[in-house]
DNA sequence: GTGTCGATAATCT
DNA sequence: GATTATCGACACG
């Protein structure tokens, strides 16, 4: 596509967490690699909120503090990426403040920048619209893994940020919200819409 | 198009 | 030793 719009502010991530998930639909996010000059890129079409202490889905629940998700607790605005099924990287922002450990999960993209790159890490794809369209497969897409937790979102210079490409309170698509996907376990959280995807987008995990 | 199932290892009990 | 904020292959039709 063409050029990428700046940063996006901490003050963005340091709110109320639904805020933050449907706010960051329709953003971009943005990898810096070593290995290729262009940055690789994709607007953020699918999103999950964890809401910390009291959510029976959050890595967070009931006070859990480990190191894995050390960043959870930490400042809003930084990646947390976990190893998950023996196979899988998955990102996240931290959102609200120091603390307060909670995180919008993104689930998928619709790549936008350095397809070459985008489709050299996954081959095997069958359409466009399967190459970020899981919160697995973008993390193979964009070669996000645990090196990356901690990450600032808040730089272009770090190596994963986001973009800002609209104003946080004007809405240019529809947007849906559903149950989060893989929570059965979480009881009473699992039936809560926390789950946002833009309506109709084609790049989405599923309808 | 749908549904089932195995892969695979860090993390926590 | 059990669990897991998933994916892709394969079987259907």
């Amino acid at each position: 596509m063409h050029m990428i719009p700046p940063h996006i502010h901490r003050d963005f991530f340091n709110r109320d967490t639904v805020t933050v998930a449907r706010a960051l639909l329709g953003q971009l996010l943005v990898r810096n690699h070593p290995d290729t000059k262009e940055p690789i890129a994709g607007i953020i079409v699918e999103t999950e909120a964890y809401l910390g202490v009291r959510d029976k889905a959050a890595h967070t629940y009931n006070y859990h503090r480990t190191d894995r998700v050390r960043t959870m607790w930490g400042l809003p605005g930084h990646a947390y990426v976990y190893f998950t099924y023996g196979l899988h990287h998955c990102v996240n922002c931290t959102t609200m403040p120091e603390s307060t450990p909670q995180a919008v999960l993104i689930r998928a993209l619709q790549p936008t920048h350095n397809l070459p790159f985008i489709h050299s890490m996954r081959p095997k794809a069958k359409s466009a619209t399967n190459l970020c369209s899981g919160p697995a497969k973008l993390t193979q897409a964009l070669d996000i893994a645990r090196a990356l937790d901690g990450a600032d979102l808040c730089s272009d210079q770090s190596p994963l940020y986001i973009a800002q490409v609209r104003k946080r309170s004007h809405s240019t698509s529809k947007i849906t919200a559903s149950p989060r996907i893989g929570v059965n376990y979480a009881q009473e959280w699992a039936k809560k819409p926390l789950r946002f995807h833009l309506t109709g987008n084609l790049h989405v995990s599923r309808q």
